[in-house]
Formats: C-alpha cells, structure tokens, sequence
DNA sequence: TGACATGCCACACAAATGTGTGGTATATTC
DNA sequence: GAATATACCACACATTTGTGTGGCATGTCA
C-alpha cells in the first residue's frame, strides 16, 4: 500500500464534497458534485470520479443512484490509532496504524483526517488525571497548545507520551499526574493536544 | 411529544430495514423497500413511508432519490443520554432524555437503541477509577453485572449512580472509588454495567 | 347497511440519475 | 512535430427512481 498520495486541488474539492455529504448522510448525485464544484458536464465529474477510484479513495455501484462509498483510507469517520510516531516525519507514518477509531460529529467535531489521530494509553503516568493504562487519546495536532493542557510530546528518545504541559519561569516542561513520576525538563515537542479521551470495558 | 409509539409489526420492519441501509451508509430507494419486504407496488411503500413520517420517524424530501431521513427518534446511532430514571418503570421516560450521544459501530458495537443509553458522570466518587465529573458514562442494560463491574444503580431516593458492585458473604452492597465516600449498604437496583467511558477537553 | 380505515396491487408518467461517445483547449514530454 | 495527460464541455440515451391515480379486498364501527 503506498502512502504517499497526490491528488490534485480539484481532485481534494470533489472528495472533500463527497465526504461531507456522506456525513451528512447522504452521498450526492452526480450533478450534484457538478453543480457544487462548478462543472457543468456530467462527464467531468465521471472523470473526476474514475480518477478517485483509481486511487483507491472511492468505491462505486454501477447504475445505482448514489452509491458513492468512501474506501477506508477516504473516510472522515475513521481516525488512525498508531502507535510510534517516527521522529522527524511530519506526516503519520501509515505503518503505524494499529487500527481505526470511528469518530463521529459529537466526539470530534468535524476534524479533518490530517488534524486528529488517536493514542493508546500505556502505563500510568496519568491516573491521577482520570487516564488508564489502555485509554484510547484522541490528539488535535499543532494546537495552540499552552500552559496546563495536557499533551502529545515526542520525547529525544522517539517515543510519544501524554503528559501535562507547565510553563515555569519562561520555560516549559512535562509533567505526569502521578506523583511515582517526575517531571520531564529534557528536550520535547509537542506534537499534539489532548481533547478526548475514550475507556472500553 | 408523545412517548408511546405503536408500530405494526409489518411498520416496524419497514423502519427497521430503512435502519439497516442508514447503517450501512446508503438509504434505500422505495422500490428496494418493497423488494426486501416483498411488496410488489411502489404505492404500497410509498404509504408506509407516509405513515412513519406521520409517525415522526423518518423525513423525505421530494424528488430526490435514497432521500430518507431517520429522525432523531428512530436512528439507530442514537443514544439517548437520560438524568435521572423514573423508579418502577421499566422504560427509559423520553422526559428523561437530555441530548444524545452519537454511537458508532467500532464504539459500541451494534447495539439496538432499547439496550444502551448513556449518563454524563456527576461529582467524584469514582475518580479513583478514572471516572471524573462530566464525563459519559454508556451504559448496557440488564447485562450480567457481577462482582468489582461498575454498574449504574438505581437507589432509593430514585437517584442514580455509578458505583461498584462488591459481593460480601453473599450480600452485594456499592461501593465509590473515592475514600471519602462511604460504601452503600441500603437498597438500590441495578439497572446496567459501564461499558465505556468518553471523556471531552 | 353505510362509512371508514387498513393493507395491498397495477400501471402510467415524469423527474432524477447514470452511461457513453465525441469534442476542444492547454500543457508536457520525447 | 507527435504522443500523451490534464481538464473540461455537449449531448443523447437508458435506467433508475419518485409521483400519482385508481382499484380491490378485508375488517371495524355505528
């Protein structure tokens, strides 16, 4: 499965209607998508469509009205649950995807892909802030993250963790809310910030 | 808004099967209706519809295709969020219902409407497992609640709480996960086991 | 008995929707 | 220049889909 995945500022537009109305429950028409982007040809959009399936984003049925699907990759509903984040990528390695967390409007807002992922919780640093070992973390990325929040951090060491943020003297650092652990003043960046956190029994 | 809904069995199918293609992210033509419950006139589903949309079930718009709507009532992906439970009746009252929580398949698995609802968390007796003020609670009713499960509980007074179930030389009492909170000795019926918790920054 | 609701079907028609062929213009590459 | 890809449009046509009218049983209620 490739990763990298170019599509085109039209190519984006007309996914980007589909996967809005796809959350708004209803997939459009082919003149739908037309009239929207602007396109006056039924034709252009099937183009459009081909390509889109040809990259494996979208799934259709011959002959049947609507029937636009997202693939998987497509999908605004499906966030990733990785596990490391490789150091120095910017972008989500996709090898680290453990799995998919259906999101919906009332967890996430409407969050793009490219904003939101999702961590898994290990150990527990954070227990006196509500957050087990095994909670899933849903991260907002490249947030005005600031004082208090809890974060995302990419350590020196290229592992992830979740821990608070402070600012002392001018200066930040990390801090667990366990008091088995101390507070982090090595080198960090913070790659996200925590805004929801989700329990299984 | 009437809470008692009386639906032929033949309706309910009907509703049910709209359900289940919402579900599954495409929303039935009329004429896939009749096929799948075997009616051989479009006119024929085309009454049902009508009556679940008099019934506030479903919304439609004109001349469009697959354009069926499950109200907010009758979606399966739902769940209501209720304050507090009316003693002695064995159905959730829709007085009750303060907003719902958008379930998801990966969330919850699929889960009919009649055995989920959802409670947001108040006050600290259970942070000592992670479960703080405001967080939601879903909850699965009538399950097979045992020993050290975090049940929600109905208790005298006609408050509920969450609490864990403890058994003592065969007697079962609550218990908080705060040592403030004493443990609960007095009546109380369990009405569902947590089965996850959600928590928003 | 008459009036009315329920629960279906047949069928014609119109509107929406997907399919397919062919075309133009522009830029890039060889 | 020829070949190729991108990025569109115009239409005609077939199929799908929604709409509407009318009809036929069956049962209930007064």
């Amino acid at each position: 499965m490739e990763n990298k995945l170019y599509l085109t500022p039209k190519q984006e537009k007309v996914l980007n209607f589909i996967r809005k109305r796809v959350g708004e429950r209803l997939p459009p028409t082919i003149r739908e998508i037309g009239e929207e982007l602007g396109f006056k040809s039924t034709g252009t959009v099937r183009d459009y469509l081909r390509i889109l399936m040809q990259k494996g984003l979208v799934r259709r049925m011959n002959n049947k009205s609507r029937a636009i699907e997202l693939t998987e990759r497509a999908s605004f509903n499906k966030i990733p649950i990785i596990g490391t984040i490789m150091a120095g990528k910017p972008n989500l390695a996709y090898e680290e995807i453990q799995g998919y967390v259906d999101s919906d409007d009332l967890f996430l807002g409407r969050l793009g892909f490219d904003d939101v992922f999702a961590l898994r919780v290990k150990g527990d640093s954070m227990v006196d802030a509500g957050i087990l070992d095994g909670d899933i973390a849903i991260i907002k990325k490249r947030p005005d993250a600031c004082n208090n929040d809890i974060v995302a951090a990419l350590l020196d060491n290229n592992e992830v963790t979740l821990k608070r943020l402070r600012s002392k003297s001018g200066k930040f650092h990390l801090e667990a809310a366990n008091a088995n652990y101390p507070p982090i003043f090595e080198e960090f960046k913070v790659i996200g910030k925590l805004i929801t956190v989700i329990r299984k029994y």
